[in-house]
DNA sequence: TACTCCTTACGAACGATGTTCGTTATGATG
DNA sequence: CATCATAACGAACATCGTTCGTAAGGAGTA
């Protein structure tokens, strides 16, 4: 039995990595933290190598966040359009966005930040988004600003629950927050005749309230937009 | 006339930092820059200290990025609320927050990520526009999500814009990332048989006409939600 | 005036980040 | 079997937020 010849390289044999390995550690690691936690050096980590690994796959951070938005954005329903129920249709798909999006929290941000959704996913997805507007009438402006403005409100509203959600900011501080707030505008009562009283309709809405509150502005600002006077 | 001897202090007297100082060379910094452009040690070498000075007057960034954004709010107009023109005070109202929200670009940022906005001026500026809604004759519930869905819509929208403002964002990227996108979905007209015809429709939109959709399907929608049948 | 004490200023350091450079090793190609 | 493009990777750089220990200034008191 021969005592090992110590290696000047690691045992293992050569690391296979490939962008799809990369993005799916990324992905793993953005399920259980914020899009913070996912940086090079824990990726690469996680993989057992170095952050200098990854750049022969990633061109950047900023590409690997996209390529994760991407992939996450291929696993949306894509539903047949259908002229009758397009309304909820769209309700269900921004319902959707909106879960996949808090699933996994932080990942808004990158739909925030990025100007021009360019993945193949993405792009998909939103001509899924506009061929149901457009089976329900909506006329080409009209449906291309609306898929605008429901890409955006989705993120949003995500990238707000983000915060929560990803425990980056206590549940205790904003019960402390919540409290000083109404302590000091009820030391002003003068000054807050408004918020005084229904300040608190706020704090007790469930978040799924108000995300479903943005959606019935939207979709009724829609309605009317392009069909004015259908009753008549 | 002597030579002045070497002293082991700096010349200066004592330096007299505060928070409004502090405060003030931040958003002068944020001007003309990225939210990232606002480190603290960038702060602390404009005022021509060292970044541990800061921490007597600011707990931690993120506390002085609440501080900018209050201080920010304060100037907001508030317009004295009138049951006659309501719909046109709140879309004055918007307006004067995205100006603001882009005219510091990245601050929007702050505004999403704030769980509970609880500065003076964010509180006295939530009151304004609650006051305008109220003698809009808009109910209690409808007025304050209606406030949540603006704040959130106002905040977002700039965030995106501030992408594009700060130069983070290459002007040349975009066209270049847009040109792609054409060329992919041109070769795969089966597949975008929407995207294709009305890509361009927002490619070519400006700013102004996305965030007035937006508006406009926002208080159409409000009005419609609590004066369903006005008109009978 | 002399002494004490508390707040503020600040240099230095710690750990972590994204990215680049130069150097190996590997697997395919000729 | 030799060659070579490319992936892997160790080390380093500049930057970040934050903390610690120390020095200095002014206010209050004897």
């Amino acid at each position: 039995m021969e005592a090992e010849w110590p290696r000047t390289k690691p045992a293992t044999q050569r690391r296979v990595l490939s962008q799809d390995l990369i993005v799916d550690t990324a992905l793993e690691l953005l399920g259980k933290g914020s899009l913070d936690t996912v940086s090079m050096r824990q990726v690469a980590q996680t993989l057992g190598t170095g952050p200098a690994s990854l750049y022969a796959h990633v061109g950047s951070k900023e590409e690997l966040h996209e390529l994760m938005l991407d992939r996450l954005l291929g696993r949306l329903p894509r539903p047949k359009p259908d002229p009758d129920t397009w309304t909820e249709q769209i309700l269900e798909m921004a319902r959707a966005q909106l879960k996949m999006l808090t699933a996994y929290p932080g990942i808004a941000r990158v739909g925030l930040e990025t100007v021009v959704p360019a993945g193949p996913n993405a792009l998909a997805y939103g001509e899924a988004v506009l061929a149901v507007l457009r089976a329900g009438g909506v006329p080409d402006r009209e449906a291309v600003f609306a898929f605008d403005t429901l890409s955006l409100w989705c993120s949003a509203f995500a990238y707000e629950l983000a915060a929560v959600k990803t425990g980056e900011t206590d549940e205790q501080t904003i019960a402390t927050r919540s409290r000083e707030i109404a302590a000091y505008m009820a030391a002003r009562p003068t000054q807050f005749p408004n918020l005084l009283g229904v300040g608190r309709i706020l704090a007790e809405a469930t978040p799924e309230e108000r995300f479903e509150f943005g959606m019935d502005l939207f979709l009724a600002g829609l309605v009317g937009a392009f069909e004015p006077r259908r009753t008549r």
